[in-house]
Parts: structure tokens; C-alpha cells; sequence
DNA sequence: GCTATTCATCGTAATATTGCAATATTACTT
DNA sequence: AAGTAATATTGCAATATTACGATGAATAGC
């Protein structure tokens, strides 16, 4: 149906779920790399470099955004975007941490 | 459009979102999570286990499988999965690669 | 043979995601 | 104030995902 059956699952498995989804998309992917890799912030030229119209970028910075990994600053009538490098190091301790647990013995 | 413009996106960003999507639900995660704890193998007790349908825990197994992350062994008329842990490993080493090059230089 | 058990697959319904055109909003510029 | 530039939002179409009942294939045990 489209719908997760969420409370049949722990906190700890939604969370995961949670952080996977927002990297379960190369266009997000290739925007997380894209405004890390910038030395100064971006700005709308993230719709020219990933190749999918204004909306959609849009549309999946929003995802980004609420997954905590997104700054943003104005800067005249440009809104730059940054990684939130601190969100983004808390995720990846999150995964690090499910991948060496679950790695454990089998067969 | 639901339709994912992958000729955009590098096979790096395409894989990195690949692997995210085995992980982005929280039932996968619960599968994984369970079938390395387990000291041997396990069958259907998943099912028992997650709290889905059967069909719907054999649908999740087969993302599972083709991300190449289950291994099945019969035990008379019993299924016995295990974790490919070699793969699992190696899946967690694109990731953690991913995050190391990503969270560079920012604002 | 028959029956029960285990798991996969099919079909289908409900919902989510992806993408874009059109439009709205905001803020700078003149 | 009017025009322009940068983003966000809305609305919608196409497709994907999730879930499950029904059915199918394989095997164990009688």
C-alpha cells in the first residue's frame, strides 16, 4: 500500500530508515556532494550542475533541509546553501555504528 | 514523475542511492538487524519477528537479495538466510567513504 | 499417492516519490 | 513603483513502493 507500518518497528530502525531515504536519491546525493565540495556557499547553480529543473531541486533540498543536514544563508537575494558538516558527522556515526553492529556472527 | 533521471547522475551517486534504498525502510533494517544476530540460521520466523505479512517480509528479502546482501541455504524444507557479510562490509566502506569525502570544506 | 509446511510470485489497492510547468514570494535594482 | 532574479509552493501526471490475499512450487512426512 505505499504505507509503512511504522509501529511495528523500533525507534532505532526508523531513524536509520529515515537518514537512508534522504541519500536514496542521486540527485540528493550529488547535491550533498556538490555543496560540501564548494569552497564558498551556492547558490541556485545547483540546478545547472545537477541537471533537473528549479522545482525539483527545490523539492529535494527540502529534504535535505529537514533532515537537519541543510544551512542556509542569504546573502543579498541569494540564498546559499551549506552542508551542516556537525548533522552530517551525527549521521554517519548513526550508520557506522548500525553497520558494525549488525555485522556480527552468522552461519 | 516517480521516474528517477538516473543519465544525470554519476554511477557513484547512482550506487551510493542504491545501497541507501535497501536501508531506507525501517523493516529492511529490521530483517538485517535480525538475521546477523541470529547464532545460526533463520527461516521464517522473521515474519514472527518483524510482524509483516509473508509475502510482504519475501518482498523485502528479494531488495535485500539483489543488493547481494542475502545468502540462503535450504535446511530440509526450511530457507535459512544469512547476512553476506563480506558484501555488507563492502557496502559500509562506500558509504563511510561517501561521508569522509563529503563533509570537506564548507561556508 | 496425499497432506502440511515453507517460501516465492502474482495481482491488486493504497500511498509515496519524482519531476515539471505554472505561479507565488521575496528581495534587490533601477 | 516597476522590473528582474532567485527560491519556494502548488498542482498534477507518471511511476515506484509497500502491503496483503490468493495462488503456486517444492519438499517433508505419512
Amino acid at each position: 500500500m505505499g504505507v509503512t507500518k511504522i509501529s511495528l518497528h523500533t525507534t532505532e530502525q526508523i531513524e536509520i530508515a529515515e537518514i537512508a531515504k534522504v541519500l536514496a536519491h542521486p540527485a540528493r546525493v550529488a547535491i550533498l556532494q556538490y555543496i560540501s565540495k564548494q569552497e564558498g556557499c551556492i547558490c541556485n547553480d545547483i540546478v545547472d550542475e545537477v541537471g533537473l529543473a528549479q522545482p525539483t531541486i527545490s523539492q529535494h533540498l527540502q529534504v535535505i533541509r529537514k533532515a537537519g543536514l541543510l544551512k542556509g544563508n542569504f546573502e543579498g537575494r541569494n540564498l546559499c546553501y551549506c552542508l551542516d558538516v556537525e548533522r552530517f558527522k551525527e549521521l554517519q556515526k548513526i550508520f557506522t555504528s548500525f553497520f558494525n553492529t549488525t555485522s556480527a556472527s552468522c552461519c
